[in-house]
This record gives structure tokens, sequence and C-alpha cells, in this order.
DNA sequence: TTATAATATGACTATACAGTCACATGACTC
DNA sequence: GAGTCATGTGACTGTATAGTCATATTATAA
């Protein structure tokens, strides 16, 4: 986590070098990104960097942090309840949270997207720690209750299903950023029509019924 | 592409060449692999190297060539005629290719996925070159075709369906990673396992029937 | 055997980077 | 203003890397 020296600053200057992390790692991912870069751009000496931060690791940790804690005030609408009763429910409400978060924060999604597809099994640990199979964890526990309940295949494979669930989550940023330029500007139709496309899918199947 | 030099050397060594480089993208991904690593590994000399390759990536071409070339014989069994009448008949058979070939190129399938999924967009134009997106064309063709012949849902977004199909088979690779030790000794009844989970997502979805 | 072409070599150059450190500057306190 | 603590600085060190090149070795052929 970053050094008191950082979290002392003032909330302009810790934005200022956030967004140019956030570029960054857009630019050149997680492997490439480089700290000789980010302190030239964002105009601190090389010193002051490692007075905020262990390392690059340290920094995109933090990054990471405030990426999910922004991510979460877009899916604490979802109540507990809600998916007490009906799965399909509960996977609309995270899919239209995950893609309001992409049409907000694009570049830190799709940040996220490619780290989890791509790096090294160690680093995604250290940066993650506990919370690397949050997602997994989580989807299989309400995958396993929904079965249970009958709403779900009773020959499901909870385990492989909540992995395919997690993929196909992540692969959404890619899908807009290869379909559209500007993804801020697209309208709330668009994105709907996806969460319908995909929930239809996982409820129906793609099968002429 | 490589060399002459490359393509005029024995079998052997090409291969003993070609085993240090898929080990060393195996253990480092594409953006961290190293040059002077690889010619250290494989006992030849910073200069043979470059007369044999232009650089990384053009080696890395060379491999992913190689792979795919490999990867079509366990693919090229299913003749056109096949999936004219059934898509899921053509899905079922794509997907357990696929996963032959992961059972028995587990490194270069990981490889592949790793790549596809992370790398920057125009080093995979400059790798993969028009096959960047040949598996989406090929799919969303066969997908349009089903649609219209009425087998498929009537409302399927074609393109959209292409990109979830390509996301869950390139996320195959992780998901047998982290789940078993060594894919080798994975029994076929554990690939069908997780073909047939697939196949029946497609057709059906996971609620219950 | 000699000449020519192909292949192999590894020391060397240039570059980029992470991380350090002695010192400078500013802020706050008495 | 003197003293103290926090913050800022950038030149410097060490390391890894890509890519080059003059030279050496080996194969081919006449």
């Amino acid at each position: 986590m970053p050094k008191k020296t950082f979290m002392n600053l003032s909330e302009d200057k810790k934005e200022r070098i956030l967004n140019v992390m956030i570029d960054e790692f857009y630019e050149h991912g997680y492997e490439n990104a480089s700290i000789s870069r980010i302190v030239a751009s964002a105009g601190i000496a090389k010193g002051s960097f490692y007075q905020y931060f262990n390392d690059k690791q340290d920094m995109f940790k933090y990054m990471i942090d405030v990426m999910r804690q922004e991510k979460l005030t877009y899916l604490e609408t979802i109540s507990a309840e809600e998916y007490k009763n009906n799965f399909f429910t509960l996977l609309r409400k995270l899919l239209k949270g995950g893609l309001a978060f992409l049409r907000d924060h694009p570049k830190q999604a799709v940040i996220y997207d490619r780290f989890m597809a791509s790096a090294d099994e160690a680093v995604k640990k250290g940066v993650m720690g506990e919370d690397i199979n949050a997602s997994n964890v989580f989807l299989e526990k309400i995958l396993h209750e929904r079965k249970a309940a009958n709403e779900l295949s009773s020959d499901l494979d909870v385990r492989f299903m909540a992995h395919i669930l997690t993929s196909v989550s992540l692969s959404f940023g890619e899908y807009f950023q290869n379909q559209y330029d500007d993804l801020s500007k697209l309208k709330d139709e668009e994105y709907d029509h996806i969460v319908e496309q995909t929930i239809k899918l996982f409820q129906h199947g793609i099968e002429k019924r």
C-alpha cells in the first residue's frame, strides 16, 4: 500500500498522479508500464515516487483498490434479498453495474480486464491478495444456492459456470472497445442490449425455441 | 517470418530452439520474454539468433504459425457439410478439437490465449496479420447462416455472440490450468464433460427446464 | 587442395529502466 | 529566527536488454 507521504498529499496531486498512472497502464499494460515515464508525465521527481510507493506493484495495487471502491458504488444497490429468489435478476444487476462502470471508467476497466486475463499468477496474487477469486467464489456460492433451490439445471457444473461468467464479464471491455471508438458516448440502450443478450444466453441458450 | 538460414537448419535444431521459445513465452509471456535468455537456454550465440529471426515478434509469429498448423490437424476432421445442418454439432467438434489440442500442447495453447487476451492491439496485428479475427469472422458467418435457417434465436446478435464464443474458448486453457496440475493426464471424460456443459449452456442456457 | 559461400560467435554498443541517496526546499513550532 | 520534521529532487549506480559486427568456423563445390 502507498506510504504515508502519499496519503498526506493534497487530493489534487493524488488525483493527478493517479490519472497519469491510469494512462500509463492503459497504454502499456502492467508489465511494460514504466515508473520513469510516469514520473516524467506527472512532473514529479523519481525520488518522490519512491517516497509515495514501494514499487510498481504497490502503485498498481493502489490504483486497483481505488477502482474497486469506485466499482462497488455501481453494484451496491444490489441488496442481498434480491438474488435470493432469482438468479437472473441478480445477474442482470451485476452486468448492468459492470457495464455502467465500463462506460464511466473505460480505461480502468480495460486495465483490470487485461491484467486478470494475462498477468503472471504470482503477480496477480501479490496485487489482488485474497480477492483474486472473490468474483468466482461469490458466483459459485450463488450458483450453488440457486441450483439447490431448483432454479438452475441440476447437472450444472457450478465451478465451471462461475469461471465462464467471470470470463464473459471480463471480455465486455474488449468487445466494446473493438466495436466503438468512444465508450462514453454509447447510449444506455446499447449497453442494455448486450445485457439482455447475455441474460438470454445464460437463461435459455441461443437455440430457437 | 524466419530467415532462410533458420529454415535451412536441421529439424532437430529447429525443434530444440522452438521448444526453448515455447518455454520462455510460457514462463514470461510475450512482453517479458527475453532473447538473451532464449539464446542462453538454447545454447546458441546471440548473433546466431539474428541470423534466424529479425526480432522477438518475428520469432513469436513463427511459433504461432507452427502452432496454428498443428491445431488445424485437430480440427480438419470437421467437414464443411456437417455444420450445414446443426450448429451445435459443429460447436461440439470445434470445442473437442480445441480441448484435445490443449491437452497435447498445453503451453502453446496457454501462450496463445494469454497473448490474445492481453497484448497490445498493434502487436497483435503485427503477429496475427489478417488472422486476428479469423475465428470471429468464421463464427459470425456460421451464426448468421444458422440464424437465417431458423436454428438459432431470431433476435440473436451474431457479432456479439461470436465474441462470446471466442472469449469462452480462449478461457479454457486458464480454467484447466487453475483446476489441475498436469493437463496431459486428464481423462477424456473430463474434457468431454466441459464440452457438454458448454454446449448445453449455448443450446438451452442454465435455467432448469 | 583451394576458393567461395553459408553459418556461428560473443564481445561490444547503446538504451532503458529500477531503485538509492545526499542534499535542498518548504512547512510548521516555539 | 532557530530548530525540526516532512517533502521534494535528480544525478548516480547497477542491471538487463536488444541489436551489431568483425571475425572464426564449417560446409560446398570445382
